[in-house]
Parts: C-alpha cells; structure tokens; sequence
DNA sequence: TGATTCTCGATTATCGATAATCGATTTTTA
DNA sequence: TAAAAATCGATTATCGATAATCGAGAATCA
C-alpha cells in the first residue's frame, strides 16, 4: 500500500500547476513566493522549491531577483509543440496497436463522448474526452518516458487554445479524423493509426508538413 | 549584452549535473544535503533547490523524509528513451532538411572526426562527435521545445552506455549509417534523412520497430 | 530465541529572520 | 530643467535553527 505523503512543495506545486493551467494565474502574471506562501500558511522555502519544480516543467519562467512569472506561450511556440506532439502520438501509435487490438473499448466511449460534445459545439467537454482518448493511447504504448514528456508538452500547448484555433464549425470533422485512428487500432495496424495521428494534429493544428 | 548571474541553485545544479554526467556520483548513491552544502560552502536551501530541478529532470529520484538519490537507469528504460529519442531525431531531419541543403559543412566535419575515432575504436572520442553530429542537426531543426526534450533524453539515455551496446567491432558500421543520413540532408531530402536517421538509430540501439 | 519496542544519531522538512537586489520615486546637482 | 544620485518599499536569496522522520541497533519481553 504505497499511499506516500508528499512534502509541502509537491502539494504547493500541485496547486499552482492546477491555477496556472485552468487559468487563475494568467500567463505573464507575477507568482510572489510570501504572498503565496502566506496564502497556503507555510513558508517561503517549500514555495520556491515548487516553483523550480514548474520551472524545470516550462510553465513558468524565472529571473534572479526579480521573481517567477507564469510563462507566455507565444504562437511560434505552440507550433513548436505541435511538431513534437505529433510524432510523440505517432511513436505511442505504432507502440500501442498490438496492444489495443481488438481492445479498444475504452477509446470508443470516449470517442463517443468527444463526438457528441462536437455536435454540441462544446469545447469544455469536447477538449475533455479528445484529451483523454489521446492519453489513453500514450498509456497503451507503455513508456513511461514517452508519457511524461507527452503530458508536459500537452501541459504546454493549452488545448483550448488550439481548439480556438480549429473553430466550432470544424469540431466535427476534427473528431471525425480520430476515428479513422480508432479503426487501424482496432485492427492492430500501427502503421496506418500512426501515420493518421500525425496527419490528423499536424492538419488541424496548422502544419504545413 | 544577457550575461545573467545565476542564483546559488542554478550553480549547485550544473555542479551536480556535471558529477552526475561524469559519474563522480554512481546510479544509487545518495546526495545528501547538509553535506553537498557545507562541501559548496552555502547552506541546504540552494542546495534542495538545485535537487527540484534535477528530480524534474529525472535524473535523481526523491522520497520524502528518505532523501534524494541518483537514479537507476534500467535497461528497460535505456530502450524507452531510445524509442522517444528515435521520433525526436526523425523529426528534427524533416525540419532541419531545407536549412542544410547544401550547407552540410560542419556535419561533414564532426562525421570526419567521428569516423576516425570509430576506426581505432577510441570510444570517448567518437561519442564526442557523434553526439555534436546529432545536436547540430537537433538545432537546425530550430524548435526549441524539441532541443530542450531532446537534450534531456539524452542525458537520459547515458550515450556511453548505448556505445558499449554496439560495441567496438561496429563502430565503424554505425558511424556509416550516418553518412546516409548526411547525404540525404545535404541533397535537403528530408523525408529520406528522417527514415534514415530513425532506423540508424533503432537498429544499434536494438529496437525491433 | 525471535519478535517487538525503544533509543539515538543522521538526515530531511520547514520555519523565521536577515541580507541583497530591484524598480519606482524623490532629491540633488550641474 | 534634465540627468544623475539617493532613498525606500517590495520582493527575492540565503542563512541558521528547529521540528519531524527515518533506519539501525540496543533493550525488552514472551
């Protein structure tokens, strides 16, 4: 029963991962360790130490002196991390098609649901079951390297901002495209799941390769 | 003119980094704190500080109360970060394939120097090159999130080791495998380069994909 | 004896206080 | 008056001290 405690900076991590991510703490916004810290009633020193946790994670950015603001995520780099993204949904594809032949349940109730949420042109929920369909791919692949780089870069291209990108009018099509994904891995063909992976997000996130 | 001092814990951190790299400190062996700090002459802040950016950087591995140590790489993981490492670099081909069309000299420089080393099996020599070969194809790519992962999976997949798996009889005949890929980058035929560049490197690292 | 509890030194986790630095504002100076 | 210097509040960086916890061995008990 491994139920392990975690020291005061995971849990401040913790929560300043959840505020920077649903959006509490703007991206350019100042994080000042005594206030946060006064906030949480601990002290300065489990703050900072969170904070170079999320630093190392890229979502904030650090100068001497002069504090840790949350990182601006800039067009070019969303693209950047688009690229990426695509080929480590690729590589989890191929990886993952022995594994999710004939298994695939799991994946069509989400893709159900991101479907029916596409219909409605809701984003909350759709980005929800879109990104756990995904996860549930990258878990299939069984790399525990290639899932946490996975989850950092998803971390780092907000997902609403790229569904912003993609439109309401195009969600549909946009989940259509994870079906074809869902199909090859059901028949256990990696190659064809992985290459429609990296076809569908380079397509929809706006990449020319 | 950015010359940046840094703060205590970025120091602390390159230190440990370095010792970790070379091997002053072995996989398994504690850091411990007050002794790290009293040896650098500061006190333990820095010093857990630094330890929160090597933990995110997977290099060492934390327990609560149980303090911190240099992590174990398997031979499980070795291949993982091999499998991650083989996308990244097909990856950074495509990108990379239209800025160095025809301007392949500095690779054709470090594959020379590569080459010799593997001709009389001098393995610190040819890692040197080997690995600058693979960075200056990583920063053509000129994505920064897709230098920044890579580079640490790198530091990862600890080169050296990957070398004694190939084994001296067939340096040379990886060194040759890179040769295709230079061609291929110099012509600016990225597609050829990045299928090259992933079999080269899923081969000697003895991946089955 | 074999298992359990207790004790103790080592180490990590956290705290509160102080030093160093920043940026903005005010004051001084030429 | 405009530039330079001094000042000041806010914040970060670092320190030293203390509390909490661990692991190992000693002491106890059945």
């Amino acid at each position: 029963m491994a139920l392990k405690r975690s020291s005061t900076a995971v849990q401040v991590k913790e929560l300043l991962l959840e505020r920077i991510l649903d959006g509490t703490y703007k991206p350019g916004e100042r994080l000042i360790e005594l206030q946060i810290a006064e906030e949480l009633q601990t002290s300065q020193a489990p703050v900072r130490e969170a904070l170079r946790y999320l630093e190392a994670m890229r979502l904030v950015e650090t100068e001497p002196y002069k504090g840790t603001r949350v990182r601006v995520v800039t067009e070019r780099e969303l693209e950047e991390s688009s690229q990426v993204r695509s080929v480590l949904e690729q590589l989890a594809c191929e990886l993952a098609a022995p594994k999710l032949k004939g298994n695939c349940a799991e994946l069509q109730a989400e893709a159900d649901k991101f479907m029916n949420a596409a219909r409605k042109k809701d984003f909350a929920t759709y980005s929800l079951h879109d990104t756990a369909f995904h996860r549930l791919i990258m878990q299939a692949a069984d790399n525990q390297l290639l899932l946490s780089i996975w989850e950092s870069v998803v971390l780092e291209s907000r997902f609403l901002r790229i569904l912003a990108k993609i439109g309401g009018e195009n969600l549909v099509e946009f989940g259509d495209a994870h079906l074809v994904v869902l199909e090859a891995l059901e028949k256990g063909d990696g190659k064809t799941a992985s290459k429609s992976m990296r076809n569908l997000i380079c397509k929809f996130h706006g990449l020319k390769i």
